[in-house]
DNA sequence: GTCGCAAGGTTCAAATTTGAACTACCAGTC
DNA sequence: GACTGGTAGTTCAAATTTGAACCTTGCGAC
């Protein structure tokens, strides 16, 4: 701590792009989400991962784990998919403690309709911005400084 | 709508790579700052634009318009860390609307204190999992995406 | 001049998020 | 069989975030 290494230019521009085009692309996702699908970032993705779940459940640690997320946050956010006929809970039968996210016929209904927006808003914020060769460099580099992370935390 | 171009693999993976380390990189800062310094990530953002402006001082608006927040966040953390002393408002001169944010001595010595644990969370995180050429590919597009967006908003 | 309208900040209520208890329950040990 | 530590989810209060409504005040058109 006591004689740091600062960040060279070329850091501090990854840095500054890396915030930046965080809070940019997630404004940019809630918004066209919540005012087309009426669902919050979170919520469709929550949907999207029990979606892609065989059965299309399931566990509320696990879900925690995929969403990075507090557990708390998930427990609310399930509630009001539960309140809104997206999802329903169901109890886990080898384990009394758990408690399986399902999703509805009808979350499926809103996933798909609200999809291809979703995706359009992807690629207008991030995908067809960049060039194919930059899209590769950019899945193998955040993909290692996500693997990196979800490592140490464990 | 109706026939939306959906992702390939390269697409998703890195758009899933960027949500996850858009997650996981802020959880991992958000902790690190608030455990060695109490602040959080946006406190500490605030104090760091304050003192690379002018001054030390910028334009409520301004700051905003950095920090990527609203104008009601922006107010509520501006008072938090003007009650903590680290930041004092001071009116426009030149517009009786306009205010000032300033970063104050106090706010100086926290910033500078909490400067060199935070810049090692963000080596750790992102800057020193990745070779250099990697950074300055993701410097290139980060920036890209950055600039289309805030363009895009306005 | 003054009218109309946009800009700068704050306030307010409502929604969300977080971490720290807390309740149950599983599993391995003695 | 009872004890220990750890796991799964929820609950709770507190902090934060957001958008809409609201005052003032600047400014250009007429």
């Amino acid at each position: 701590m006591d004689d740091p290494r600062w960040l060279d230019e070329t850091e501090m521009a990854a840095w500054r792009g890396f915030v930046a085009a965080t809070n940019l692309v997630a404004r940019h996702l809630e918004r066209q989400l919540k005012e087309d699908a009426g669902l919050s970032h979170t919520q469709y993705e929550i949907l999207v991962q029990l979606s892609a779940a065989p059965g299309g459940s399931l566990r509320m640690t696990d879900l925690a784990d995929r969403l990075i997320t507090s557990k708390s946050g998930l427990t609310y956010q399930v509630t009001q998919l539960e309140k809104a006929g997206l999802v329903a809970r169901r109890s886990c039968p080898s384990d009394v403690r758990g408690v399986f996210a399902e999703i509805t016929d009808q979350g499926w209904s809103v996933l798909r309709a609200a999809a291809p927006g979703h995706v359009a808003a992807v690629r207008e914020a991030l995908i067809d911005v960049l060039a194919p060769a930059q899209l590769a460099a950019l899945a193998e580099s955040l993909g290692t400084v996500s693997d990196r992370l979800r490592a140490a935390d464990s």
